[in-house]
DNA sequence: AAAGAGTGGGAAAAGCTTTTCTCAACCCAA
DNA sequence: TTGGGTTGAGAAAAGCTTTTCCCACTCTTT
């Protein structure tokens, strides 16, 4: 216990230099050169096992840790990627954006955040710093009406990918949720349940997400054998309000032509629609069923009753994305539009559900 | 037009090596040293008017953007920053993290976002990550009901900023909403408009924030003169159906004993509140005011009537927390529980607005 | 015309790692 | 005893900048 061992020295602080440590501090204390610091730790070059675990040693005793700059530099990749997003980051970016540094950590990337919000010049000035950073790839997100131009360096040769954003270049590699599937599945559902007569109140016209749920409301009518008639579809705006008066106007015909279900493009849109029904008379879903677009939590567990709702599965486009970017980075070239499945998250607003008849067991 | 000009060499992307363009490239291609160029390009040494224009010229002609892992690598400061989240960024953080994202980068800093979803391991990774890549802050955020331990490193002089979330540690910085002086907001205002008996339906005690705001609550009615009756005070759930369950339990009583007001622990309980209200026929404001907290659009602008909301500032928060940090970085030593005002925004629901009587003009 | 002052630009070190190449020492066998 | 093979570790270059120091050349002045 007293002899000279390798307890004796307990290298503290006062050792090595202020600020973090370095190769060249491990070396020093452990007597040997930094090449062979590196070796040790890389598990790399051919070490006597003591040396290798004396250095061990000392990097563990004094918190020593790489500097990823340096290192970085001299393998010219920095494992760190950009997020540029466009409209500020919002509820639906985040799920994406969550699921994406999640997949890319784990790999040892990091994740640059930065947020344009629509603005030009900042975008122009965040894409220079990441440039300049040397970031291996780049994701570009944003929830937008119409596409938007294509970021400038992807030139370069910079691997990047838009999720939940579409682009003009046919080059690019945009992953997206698939809007019409997910209205299909909707309103095939209705249809299943027997509903004869669905209607649509969706957002304004401009977003193509609208115009894709549109169809996909159509096609799933045709495939069922039902039509579409003239009024059922009202676009206008993403806001309970607008659900609100929608359903007024759609349930103050006359009693023949009324709806029996109504999907909705968004959640808030459908609140606002069995909100409306309810102040009507009308029952949900024993009258009239709705399905709304987002699941969103705050938005279907707050409405009586609860939500049916399509789900993007934004944490699965999110880790595509995250996937897709490292094949990237890793040298195949990716390009298109993917679009990825929606799926319906069944609650009590569709009438899928069996009514509950008893309480306790 | 023809003779030897600098517009003679396009210097093409041929005249350089693959990849990112180095410094070298453009002293090559200008036919000066290397430290020319940087003197050049950062205005520094002494330079003839020709030799700098000409390095410029060439510079910008094959877009080079000097190395930033280098230029870290030499001046010992990565010009990056950490967030840290635990709770996933959510509706709170966000708009914390895009206001500090925004006053960094704007003061050329990169920021590294990472989310630890309150795993201990991986926020440890996260952070052996960062600290690896030299970040010269953190920031480190969550919405959590207790105080968390402090992060580790800050004992080895990294400057740290906890902001939204605080810490037992007296040496930290932590930034905050000031709960407390929110409430008093609110219910001094709903003193002041006349209300006589203000109850308070709220979330789960476990939080601080409804500690503090219930405090706030006792405060105000005891300036106003005004009493809390012993079951006014209502902690619950942050939900809609707790607010529309507590406001049935409070307006069951005998009329006498009726509120003329609640003070709503967030929006959401606002919202279920003034939903039961209007169920039950009571008018908003005319019989109950209401006042929220957290002023969250979605929930002030969709209920009926819009809620009075008090905001937390968090965009405020998140640009002190950047200030902070900065003059942290900058050497200064900053600590202790900040907390900021928050304020009230008016709109329909505490009948502080004046009616409306006519439509048009 | 020569000496001194001033000016413009280059060389080199430093910042931290990794990796390759080289070298010294040791051991074994002939 | 000597030569060859093996092993362990160091030296040095490379990766990209910045900055300091120094040198050579030119212009001015006496």
């Amino acid at each position: 216990m007293n002899e000279r061992s390798s307890d004796d020295a307990p290298y503290g602080d006062a050792d090595v230099a202020p600020g973090a440590r370095t190769i060249r501090d491990v070396a020093r204390l452990a007597g040997v050169s930094i090449g062979t610091v590196s070796k040790a730790l890389n598990a790399n070059g051919r070490l006597s096992a003591e040396t290798r675990a004396k250095v061990l040693e000392i990097a563990k005793a004094i918190d020593y840790r790489p500097n990823d700059l340096a290192q970085s530099l001299h393998r010219a990749r920095s494992m760190t990627v950009g997020i540029l997003s466009n409209d500020s980051f919002g509820r639906f970016a985040f799920p994406i954006v969550e699921a994406l540094e999640r997949r890319l950590s784990d790999h040892g990337i990091a994740v640059f955040m930065c947020n344009a919000t629509d603005d030009p010049m900042r975008e122009r000035r965040h894409i220079d710093q990441l440039l300049g950073k040397r970031v291996d790839g780049l994701v570009v997100t944003a929830r937008r009406a119409d596409r938007r131009a294509p970021i400038e360096p992807a030139s370069r040769g910079l691997p990047v990918v838009y999720v939940f954003s579409q682009v003009e270049s046919p080059d690019a590699l945009c992953l997206l949720p698939d809007d019409e599937g997910g209205a299909r599945l909707a309103v095939s559902h209705l249809a299943a349940l027997g509903r004869k007569k669905i209607a649509h109140i969706t957002g304004p016209e401009r977003f193509e997400a609208v115009r894709l749920r549109e169809i996909g409301w159509r096609k799933a009518l045709a495939e069922a054998g039902l039509n579409a008639g003239a009024s059922d579809c009202r676009p206008g705006q993403w806001s309970e309000a607008w659900g609100r008066e929608a359903a007024q106007t759609l349930f103050s015909r006359r009693r023949r032509a009324m709806p029996d279900a109504i999907f909705c493009g968004n959640d808030q849109i459908a609140r606002g629609a069995v909100d409306a029904l309810r102040e009507i008379g009308l029952g949900v879903p024993d009258d009239v069923a709705v399905v709304g677009f987002d699941n969103w939590g705050v938005m279907t567990e707050a409405a009586r009753p609860a939500l049916t709702s399509v789900d993007m599965n934004l944490e699965v486009l999110g880790r595509e994305a995250g996937a897709s970017l490292m094949e990237m980075m890793g040298g195949r070239a990716l390009r298109g539009v993917r679009r990825l499945p929606c799926s319906l998250v069944i609650r009590d607003s569709c009438g899928a559900r069996r009514r509950r008849t008893e309480r306790g067991k």
